[in-house]
DNA sequence: TATGAATGAGCCTTCATTCAT
DNA sequence: GATGAATGAAGGCTCATTCAT
């Protein structure tokens, strides 16, 4: 095999195994988990049935991963609004304008995430939990210490505004549980506001 | 037949149905939609299996009448603590204490709406999502015709704080996220604390 | 309980005991053996499920009995025409008439017997098996002594024509195969015509 | 994998299959639609339950493809016969024998039809059933120019005398009715003088 | 007598998973 | 690597039958 032929083949191997996981994640948003046959995963994805257990040795194995591999991206996006910002209020509009362009650019990631973290059956690994937890200590400690966000505030209700509200509000549109669908850059800005409303002291 | 067994009689058929929602949302909470069997509710129901079917006629509609009738409950608090209440902060109280005194009654309930509130394969009935959005509605207008809201708010962020807020709070104690399970009068102080700032005009 | 009570009881039993025979035929007919279910049965009839276990032990006795009833029917039937008539063109033109007959009066019943007749799970009692076969033999001896049929048919194909091709005929019309539904006087008249021509002698 | 290799495989899959067809026939003629079970078919046949369902998507599909394709085994005996006789006595000689000689390679096959043939909750189809009615047509009007039948006989008595009769004679052998279970020769070579007789002209 | 609640075996079907090719 | 035939456990559901009332 020459590297010609191995690029190939990495090329065809990682669109298809994209495929797989970008349809089991629809595939799980529309019909939930027990809906999401690895048959149908395999067929939309084009790929064999048994090719999945090459990546996954289980279903649950690739549900699983896909869960902790998208809460990461928002752990990543959370680290990356940190690291950028030198106020409370640029981290804010950071996160929560990478969760709506994460919204924007993929809906079922987002609407995936928003099915999978509001349950029991499945749940994040505590690695990425401690991560996020971390996160949210530092993000907390960071606001107070530049006096930014109130003395009470807890870690707990960092990440309740931070990352549950956005999450919340962007699939409460989908839903289209008051009418409109979708948003504008107003409501973007609108819960960027609440967030800091909320959290800010004053 | 004398009144004693005919108020038992009616004692164990009702105690029956109820075994067999309660030990339905138990499971489904534990296991997912899918990993509740009809087989599993029943056996821990202690019930037959077909016996289900006199009151349901698929386990799609067991679920779908739980749900909505789990959500009802939510509406109904909504509304007693409106009508109750003759200031906006006491709506909040009210309400809020309310979610938090059904999550104390039964822990499983609230999970379970948390569980399938959060979901694309499951809805409520547009009935009690009308209902529930003109309580929104309706609150809103009250707030801001006594100017105990901002002005800004919209009917879908009341909802926003006093239905998704302690829900959510609720369940993330549940599943420890930042440690501590359970909650003291203290956190729900809290959350009503929460929603009033976030809400209220200043 | 005096006379009239008694009567009225029976009465009331006796039609109770009818419809439960009538709307299983009709089930089974439209929906076959397994469509045709007890509960379906006895809600038709008006009855509740229990009940039918008062006059038959299972639901294969109940269809069993009634194929032997009706088949005994056919057999009467076939008595009465030997009996009511002097040639063998004449017992032909009875039977026929009596089979269409039955068919006008209840056409359930006639193609219930096609469908339970025409079958290897369910049979005919030896005993009106035995009788039918023998009325054949009387038949067929009848009209080889008065030179009315040809020497050569045998009980089997008196059977083939005075009962089988009737029963098929009429179901082949309620069938529509070819198009033709229902029959007229003249349709009559042809099968008789059919079963004078194909037995007798020349 | 070499050509033997090859047609083993091929071999095999298709013996599979087979096994399931003659299977379900079997065990329907015994034990009637209902009685014949996915279980009991795929255990006979040594398949897996599921296996099943790679061919027909249902229980009723396989039940109604074999009662097609078997009864499109009579039409196309009817066909042949058709266009290799020139006389209305050979038609019917090539065609009873025919239906004769699928008795006796696959007595199951005729018992099924038999048993499906005389049902209202299974059908022919259309396509079928209208092919069958052009074919008795056909053979009619062949029949009537070469002034070898009556003038007044139908497409339909075409249909009850070649196709009908014959499955009917069989079957009632096969049940012993009267006594004799098989036939000989001469049994077929009476089916045909009947035939013959009921429809020629003289 | 008559009911219908309650049972549970068994049905059809789906689907995660394995493995020979 | 990649396929998809084949498996069989388990799922939802139906239904004949029983029995307390």
């Amino acid at each position: 095999m020459n590297i010609h032929s191995y690029i190939m083949a990495r090329t065809v191997d990682n669109s298809k195994l994209e495929g797989i996981k970008q349809n089991a994640i629809k595939l799980i948003v529309e019909k939930g988990y027990g809906g999401a046959s690895i048959s149908n995963i395999a067929k939309k994805a084009k790929v064999a049935e048994g090719y999945l257990y090459r990546f996954y040795k289980s279903k649950e194995e690739l549900v699983s991963d896909l869960l902790n591999s998208k809460i990461s991206e928002i752990a990543d996006n959370l680290e990356e609004s940190i690291q950028k910002s030198d106020s409370f209020a640029k981290i804010i509009e950071l996160l929560v304008h990478g969760i709506f362009e994460m919204a924007e650019k993929s809906s079922n990631d987002i609407k995936f995430l928003y099915v999978m973290m509001n349950d029991y059956s499945f749940s994040i690994s505590s690695t990425i939990k401690d991560r996020i937890a971390l996160l949210c200590k530092e993000l907390n400690e960071k606001g107070k210490s530049l006096s930014q966000i109130e003395e009470t505030i807890s870690d707990e209700e960092i990440y309740m505004f931070l990352v549950i509200y956005p999450i919340q509000f962007i699939n409460l549109r989908f839903k289209k549980f008051f009418g409109n669908s979708k948003w504008t850059n107003s409501d973007i800005e609108r819960v960027i506001a609440i967030c800091n409303k909320s959290l800010k002291s004053n």
